[in-house]
DNA sequence: GCCTTAAGGTCTGGTATCGAACCTTATCGG
DNA sequence: CCGATAAGGTTCGATACCAGACCTTAAGGC
């Protein structure tokens, strides 16, 4: 009996390793530019937009705004931007998506990688339920069409990358939820890293296609469970791709 | 067709404002005060019992150790926990459950505490069927016992609270999933406050037992899908009762 | 009864970040 | 053509936080 104590008593010790979690990634700069990055790589900034000015970039990633131009200066160096003054200037991405890749390596360790798989797994089937669930405004409608859309004529695999990261995010958003959203990003800034790092074929790229078209006509039909098993077989379908080659 | 390209691109921008989310909550000092007495409040160290060292704390939460202890010296000047020096010493909680309770009102805006219970029923449910899909160790399996034996046999509402949130947290920490475990803390975090500032009746609490052993059954079973619609049920349930009394 | 050890307590220098004011540049409207 | 305005650029003091070394207290072991 004093082994299967000690056992909870371990088991118990995790629990409050799970509560005491780290607070503060790292230094706010360094998570500054991963974050914009991040954006742009993701799409959300498109080459040749502009970013938000400072002001109200530094205000929305709560940060001051001498940090956050030490990260825009970091990504100007790395020359993911262009910078200029006076009205009607700001900072202008200058993004060229790396088609051949695959010359990346991660840089997170494996195991946080699966980890955001399995997450995945319950919040985006998650997420597609939620939105089936709720009646959607007109625009809400609209932006899950045209992510759709774009994710299915999206030519070349850099670009289907972002458009299908967008339309998942899409999804998550169509749910209100800020908790959701924000863990849907999170797993799609991971995922799209892991995706990145591996050749991925035509034939899984129509096979999503298909899963997407799915999962949009059972949200717009307001069928909760259907949009969920659907959205389960996608994440499990990328999962296993990534397993496999990773 | 104006109109609605402009929604779509409003819908961008919540897009963009997903991403871009906001790094660094507040000062660290008050973070920790924060997830200290969380931790407290919760149970994790009970009443009498001693916190790990400072040296050891400050690295689980990543936080200097001059930090945390300007947390700790806030946690007792509020009277939560006592120190002692020298060997075996240490900070001891001295913590009194306020039984009576409802006197304390809801710090954090309403929509914060409905888009918990929304997230909530996503990631719980999931949880649960992670867990019940996974081969569980013998020591996995006597903590999920022991938490439920422990949240049945609970005297009184504020101990009743308390072995919940850690019978929740534990089925969370089945799945060996940090991303899962943490949105589970955090969504238990929140729905503690809540149940804190409400009246809980003794058949709610009759009710929660019934579905807190099928999940454990479920989840024993191996029967994922069923361990996840019990534990919907059990969140749409609680979510009920909170939305109607807040 | 000493010595080791495991804790908390204290001090110090260094740095990241904040914030807020102010300057400079460029565009727009009259 | 010239002011208003919307951007980026610069500077500076205040402060939160960190990293580490060191001191003090109390228990345990030989």
């Amino acid at each position: 009996m004093a082994e299967t104590d000690d056992a909870v008593v371990d088991a118990q010790d995790d629990l409050a390793a799970a509560v005491l979690r780290p607070l503060r990634a790292h230094h706010a700069f360094e998570s500054c530019v991963e974050m914009l990055a991040t954006s742009i790589r993701l799409g959300i900034y498109p080459d040749g937009s502009t970013l938000p000015p400072e002001r109200e970039l530094a205000e929305r990633m709560g940060v001051s705004r001498s940090t956050l131009r030490e990260a825009i200066g970091a990504l100007r160096d790395a020359g993911l931007l262009t910078t200029r003054r006076g009205r009607g200037g700001g900072s202008v991405v200058e993004f060229h998506p790396v088609e051949p890749g695959a010359s990346t390596t991660l840089e997170r360790p494996r195991e946080e990688l699966l980890d955001a798989l399995e997450f995945r797994r319950i919040v985006e089937p998650g997420a597609a339920h939620a939105a089936a669930t709720r009646t959607l405004s007109a625009s809400q409608i609209e932006l899950l069409q045209a992510s759709l859309e774009r994710v299915s004529s999206a030519a070349g695999k850099a670009v289907h990358r972002q458009a299908d990261a967008q339309f998942h995010l899409a999804i998550a958003s169509l749910s209100e939820s800020p908790l959701l959203i924000d863990a849907v990003t999170n797993v799609q800034v991971r995922l799209h890293e892991m995706l990145g790092a591996i050749p991925v074929l035509d034939r899984n790229i129509d096979h999503s296609r298909q899963q997407h078209a799915a999962i949009v006509e059972a949200i717009l039909a307001g069928d909760a469970t259907k949009a969920r098993r659907v959205m389960e077989s996608h994440c499990d379908d990328t999962a296993a791709l990534l397993r496999g080659l990773m």
